[in-house]
This record gives C-alpha cells, structure tokens and sequence, in this order.
DNA sequence: TTCGATATTCGATATTCGTCGAACATCGAA
DNA sequence: TTCGATGTTCGACGAATATCGAATATCGAA
C-alpha cells in the first residue's frame, strides 16, 4: 500500500510488556537508539539497516502498535519519530535508561559497534 | 534433575536485549515483581503461579540466564532472588523503573489485578 | 492518464517460544 | 538402602515471530 495514515494508541493504552517486547529485539531497538540519537524525525525512505523493506515495515509497525514510534505522512513518503515525552509521561526513565546503556552486542545507531 | 548449583552470569556480561526479553513476558515479569516485593529471597517450592512446575523452571532459567535473577541452593530445595543491586549497576533505572510502572494488564505480585 | 516512487500487506517459510507431562537426578529421611 | 520430595531436562505440540519476495495501493510527476 502506501503510507497511509496510521492510528497510534493513546498514551495511556500504552502497556509496558509491549513496550519491553518491542525493544527486545535488536533490530528494533537499534531503530529506536537511531531515532533517538536524532531529535526529529527521520525518512522512512532513509532508515538504512541490512533488512528487506517489507520487514522493516513489519518492526516499524510493531514499534508503531507498541507506542513507541509515530509516523507522518506527506504525500507518498512517511516520517517517523520517538514519542518519547509520551513515554516519559507513561513509564518515567524507561526509555532514557534503556537509550542510556551501551553494552557489548548494542550496536550503534549508525552501524557501528560501540564500545561503551 | 535436582536444584543442583547453577552458574549466573558475571554482572558485566548481562546483556540488554537478554534483559528486556526476560522482562516482556507477563509470567516473568510478575515473578520478578514477586521477588523485588519481598526483599530476600523466595522458597522455589513456594512460588505459586497456575503454571505446571516444569514451565516455572523454564522460565527461571530464562531469568537466572538473563541476569536478573540467582538462585541458591540447600539440600534438595532451592531459593530465588533478584540480583537488584547488580542489575543497578549494569542498568541504572532500569529495573526501578519497570517495576515501578502498574499497567492496567499488570497483575499484583499476589495474583490480584491492581488498579493504578 | 500513465508511470515511477513509496510503503504496506500478503503468502510462504523457518525459527523461536510457551506450555505440558513424563522421565530423570539429587538430596535427606526413614 | 529404599523412598519421597524437589527441581531440572526431554520430547512434543501449537502459537507466535522474523524474514523474504511478490503483489498491491496511493501519491506525485511527466
């Protein structure tokens, strides 16, 4: 299809086990430090990690139903960005404390293995 | 076989996504719930949860290779605890954080459903 | 309108996960 | 030693998940 508008859920229809689930998966929480270490939004056309396009949707929408991400939508394309004052609101220090650990396996926003 | 000696995880070797993955599980997240509401530890033969003995095994197992969890053992019984402090260490917040947070789908420690 | 770009959905596949009961191993007590 | 209690492992099952390529839907530009 096309980037059609998307419904997020509400802040507070937000549940903390979906919120674990979806950033327990690396891709996905790579895509989340990448967003992160951005402030703003990002082209969807310009998210570049090693996977097919159709499952990068698939982890975008997962991130998408979990409330972690939004999307807009100009024309075809789509922009997506972290809902992090939601999340702040929702569940306090979770997703700072989550952006803030670097351990071994994180790989970096960029690609990049990151020591720390 | 029998609560024989387990090994844990060395604190510096804990990883995230093992973490997060433990936690995005409604059963393990109220055993770690159970377990950070009590301060000690908890008798393995007393943990009471509507799940046949063997997937409570399964599920520690997951937890103690995770790093969130230790186990001790005494003669033919066994005693579970959260690694908190270490868990602190590796994770500032994290745990806090997760526990601190009551969902509508969080159910008590006990069993019961909580409101906030 | 036709076409190309863009993102989503579909169908298929392989893997992982949660669950159970049964079998097993170890320890302490009789 | 024999037994019972206690956890763990095994084998099996269905459900959920990650992945891909192909098909599809929508928009903007030519």
């Amino acid at each position: 299809m096309s980037p059609r508008e998307h419904t997020h859920p509400a802040v507070e229809d937000v549940e903390l086990v979906a919120v674990l689930s979806a950033l327990a998966e690396p891709t996905r929480l790579r895509i989340v430090r990448m967003l992160a270490a951005m402030e703003g939004e990002r082209a969807w056309r310009d998210i570049d990690l090693p996977i097919a396009r159709s499952t990068l949707s698939h982890h975008l929408k997962i991130l998408r139903n979990a409330g972690l991400v939004q999307n807009r939508t100009e024309g075809t394309r789509c922009f997506v960005s972290l809902r992090g004052e939601e999340l702040e609101d929702r569940f306090p220090g979770l997703l700072e404390c989550v952006l803030a650990c670097r351990d071994a396996g994180a790989a970096d926003a960029d690609g990049a293995e990151c020591g720390l």
